[in-house]
DNA sequence: TTTT
DNA sequence: TTTT
């Protein structure tokens, strides 16, 4: 059995975190990934692909990501189902990110990172280290003179 | 932007096959992927990911794979949306599959290819070519001999 | 940053296993993997890929792959380079496997698995846990109440 | 039988382009891609993964893509082997590049294509055409209006 | 050095 | 032979 999937794309809207009664934080932010084709009238046509993670990668991504950030992430499909208000079974599927790359240029990214999204008020330490994500990852220092552009 | 899934998994059912109103042939299933970790009370979890592919490729899924055969797919997470017959808009995740390997070992294949599924009528000829989708793909000549189990 | 590589094929030889100085248990194969075209002259072309894994999954591997064995691996390709015994520079591609899928129907299997491979003597405890690799892996028994659908 | 690769990394020269006796473009670059831990000794690290990519794509990462771009590519890993100067068998494992995508901001990218690379004189037609391959890539506008959440 |  |  294998479930893996990697998407490179922009985020929708700014992400959304909560915690989970246990104090689990989990962060959700949909993907808008372009099709490498346009449809019949030209027109540009995405996927919009909703993606979930947990723990740090969630604290990071509410940190960091914002609306239109572009972003890669490695992970499987899971599907679900829960009973809808109306009574209607409804079906979900959506990618449970092992890891989130930014990927944007350093110039695009915030100062300081959003300070508002923090482990819950009971917890007086935070939850996960507050590292850097880009730590051995998308670190851009691109300067004019490095590339030729 | 990237958007790119593997999976192996067993089909849930028997693939179905439909045409589209030009002919082309297009076949939906579902693969059971069971999940690495077991949940909290020890049952085996899975995720149902529904696929659909296109053309020769669809008429081989559907003369070739049944419900419980193990297949592996490669493709991209596709998107849509569309008015629910209760005004309610549905929203639809698939994987649309350019590739799907049959990984089943000869012996469990049926001796002759479904020949239920062809195109429609109105076709004189095989709209694509009726070549063995195991050529170079999956090929499982197992002797007891070569294996030592 | 990302690398991620999925490879479904078959051993080219038996895995070999051995143990670092410090007892961990790092195995090494082939994947052949078929291509899926033909050359100008017809014949089948495969790539042949060189893979890793460690640990519990190493020694799952030395125990129940041989040659010939259907297995599906991800992972990501590591790059490393020595001085050949020539003095020369010697580059050298793998893939690092995460987690390894063992393919083969369940007929397939050796009743025992292979007893010869252990950690070394000095441990009088197995090092890593002996559980069943294909629990939750290639096998599952899907009934039509079980499915959502 | 699946080999399937995503690689998202920075180049680590500029590419290099030539062309088959028969006027094929190929290109061949290669990808530094940043391990997601540090070693030992608290460095970075890196994997250096060779690719290559033909005709149209070939032109188009040779004319848009330079030593240090960040880029993603889909493909599959080839191995090949052949008989080196001192007749020693050399053996060789590159990505073979389906799709490459410029992952840079528009602001990093050169106002004009790099001229320089086309196909041969011989050929007083360009043998690809050449569209933009950031069409429909790296660059959205996401407006709210446009996503259907 | 290659599997089926 | 390596990028940031």
């Amino acid at each position: 059995m294998i479930n893996r999937t990697v998407l490179v794309g922009r985020l929708t809207k700014d992400p959304t975190i909560s915690y989970t009664q246990s104090g689990i934080a989990v962060c959700r932010f949909t993907l808008a990934c372009n099709r490498p084709f346009k449809s019949g009238d030209g027109e540009q046509q995405a996927d919009f692909i909703n993606c979930v993670t947990w723990r740090k990668q969630a604290e990071n991504t509410a940190n960091f990501l914002r609306k239109g950030s572009l972003a890669g992430i490695e992970g499987r499909i899971q599907t679900s189902s829960f009973d809808g208000q109306d009574g209607k079974r409804v079906f979900m599927t959506e990618v449970v990110a092992d890891s989130v790359q930014f990927l944007e240029p350093k110039s695009n990214r915030s100062e300081q990172p959003n300070g508002s999204y923090q482990a819950p008020q009971q917890q007086s330490q935070p939850q996960y280290s507050q590292q850097d994500p880009f730590d051995g990852g998308a670190q851009i220092e691109v300067s004019d003179d490095d590339l030729p552009f």
